[in-house]
DNA sequence: GATGAATGAGAATTCATTCAT
DNA sequence: TATGAATGAATTCTCATTCAT
């Protein structure tokens, strides 16, 4: 192959996958709106901006497509947590990174919350191996940060699984009742006096706190 | 009108709001298991045991069924609240109350969980004026615990949206990663000491516990 | 039940058998002229008269439409054979019969030979075990027909599948040739001398002679 | 053009010529599996080993392809048949060579009796005026034969159509029921004594047989 | 010439909903 | 009231064909 032929293949190949990203990206929001039953491949593609048929030449069939979603879904947040937290930090440090870094993934990733909402509502039957050991990954993470923590005597021996569910389901339920908390502070008017958390940052921070308490000898 | 007929009006009333029950239950759980977009109308009349077309004429299309659902589970779980939460109970003793009858509506309605966090997912576009009464009127009841501990000093001042979501958050993902959580146990063999709860009385005895350390002054 | 209603549901019934038998006779029609792969649901829809999804309802998919139209094209064909060939014939007879059978059968259900030769073509893929008996009992029939003669000594001993399957294979390929035989006829002019035979009972005839001079001692 | 241009050309056309060749090898595999609605472009590719682009560019479009192997398929056995008939045969030599030729030409070329019966199926609409006249070549051939018997007093005056049909409708019917004639077997256990040719030779060797016994005087 | 990319026009199948009795 | 029958409107998926380089 002439230098000319790799250049164009290499052109070819990144177009390709630059398309593909953008199905995906396309894909993910659509499921997170809709789910995996309400979603519509047509949709998709409008959003995508490519032909109906491209996402099946591709991808796949839609099954395939929401699969390659939920994997990255979970993939990215796996990444992003295990990259973050540094060794030396101390555990009281590394449990605020975890739980910061996952309220930033719910910001950036806004699909996050609601696909993993919904797969949990479906019992899970989308998690392929990988991605349960991505998952898996992560409570590894926070497992080792408690039992550092109940060693250095910093925190009580708790049950990690427990305090990863209570940060991650906090931190969901709050990023998902967003559009309809309003109407509850009109209807609760005076009965709730401190203003609720305005960005995502300061909720992270008012659940590291909470969770802080809950833990610390 | 006779005695006799009066008499059988009043058992096809009967029998026609037993219909109708079965109808919405098997409702509530076929949308619990699918989604509002995964359910079959059909599937619905099959386990409720009536023609299809009876449910549309007992009942109406798929979105009022499904309004009428969502408006059930979530009636169901305030009047169940705000009855059993009594006013000569300790600040701490509602709160236990509170945390307790969430658990237990959870066992008792099991399609209680998903269904909210399908409406979580989907930015809680079925909830109707009165349901969204309803949630606020929980907001209200765990706002006024919260009130009242801070008063009395039992409790340090939080944002009592946020202790509502985290109990429930904690409940409703421990809730549903039962049936994956044995995997998780699996990947994680000797990293995870302390056993999972088993029943989920354990599971509130134990949010209570890290919510009561989480708040107490 | 009332005998009202039983007359009722006996309508019903006879309803639905009625038009369940106009969509396989359709069925049959379609995929004899254009094949498994070139029917068109639409088409045997269009032509039975019905709702598309009413086959969907009554019937089932494409592949099930498809297996019970061969399963009656080879219950049919069967069914008329066993019946008409009575035991006081003479092998010479019974054979007569069978050829006549056979041919009639072509002549009065003309999606016969098509699907047949089709279903040669494509490896009898769609054949299930209750076809399957059904086409060795037919072979069971030549077979004893041709055993009785050779024992009477009326044929010489021959392989009765050969004979059966030339009997078929002929008159198959004489039926299905008709619409180009014309063409031929004008290719072949002053060739062939003898007229082609004009009707179907004609070719039944000639090759009954054919078969018959071929095995008799 | 200089010596090497010109060589260089003659390449490229052998070349083109080999994978038009390898293009219709496949097709004709691919139809006579499929039939013409179930085959696809791609798996034609994918079998000749080329870009789909490709066969568009050298042959055309499915049905081009299509008519290009049907006219293929006849023209080869017109011309085998032709050219393996010597003048010099006695009718019953050239009867014998016929039917040995019609055999030898399916095991040649399996695909020939599925296309030959899918294309009797569906009414011949695919075969154009010089196929037919292929075709109408062979019926001379057998028609001569017949006719030339006759004079001699070798044959009885029979229809040659109908000959040829029984000749190659016996062939074609048992090369196709290959597959599924054990199934028979082992249903007829003990019903049919003569063993099932093995091999085509025998059963080209058996129907010769059986077709001159039919006709001799 | 050769090839990967792209797509429009179907085709099968499903399902909420209505009809008719 | 109750129910089997019927259907229109999607929706997923496929594939022959063309494009662009």
């Amino acid at each position: 192959m002439t230098a000319l032929e790799k250049m164009k293949t290499a052109i070819l190949k990144e177009k390709r996958e630059e398309s593909v990203r953008r199905m995906l990206d396309a894909a993910m929001e659509v499921f997170a709106e809709a789910g995996y039953e309400g979603a519509r491949v047509d949709e998709i593609a409008r959003r995508a901006g490519v032909n109906k048929a491209m996402i099946y030449y591709r991808i796949g069939d839609k099954k395939t497509i929401y699969e390659a979603v939920v994997h990255d879904v979970f993939g990215d947040i796996t990444k992003r947590l295990s990259e973050n937290i540094r060794k030396d930090f101390s555990p009281e440090e590394k449990l605020k990174t975890y739980i910061d870094n996952l309220a930033a993934t719910m910001d950036r990733l806004p699909s996050f919350p609601r696909i993993m909402m919904r797969e949990a509502a479906s019992g899970w039957v989308h998690l392929n191996g990988s991605t349960l050991k991505d998952i898996s990954g992560i409570l590894g993470i926070i497992s080792d940060i408690i039992d550092e923590g109940a060693k250095k005597g910093a925190f009580t021996r708790v049950n990690p699984v427990l305090v990863h569910l209570m940060t991650i389901g906090t931190l969901l339920l709050y990023n998902l009742t967003m559009p309809v908390r309003k109407n509850f502070q009109s209807l609760l008017s005076g009965k709730i006096k401190q203003q609720d958390a305005s960005s995502f940052n300061d909720v992270a921070y008012e659940v590291n706190g909470m969770i802080l308490r809950a833990i610390k000898t």
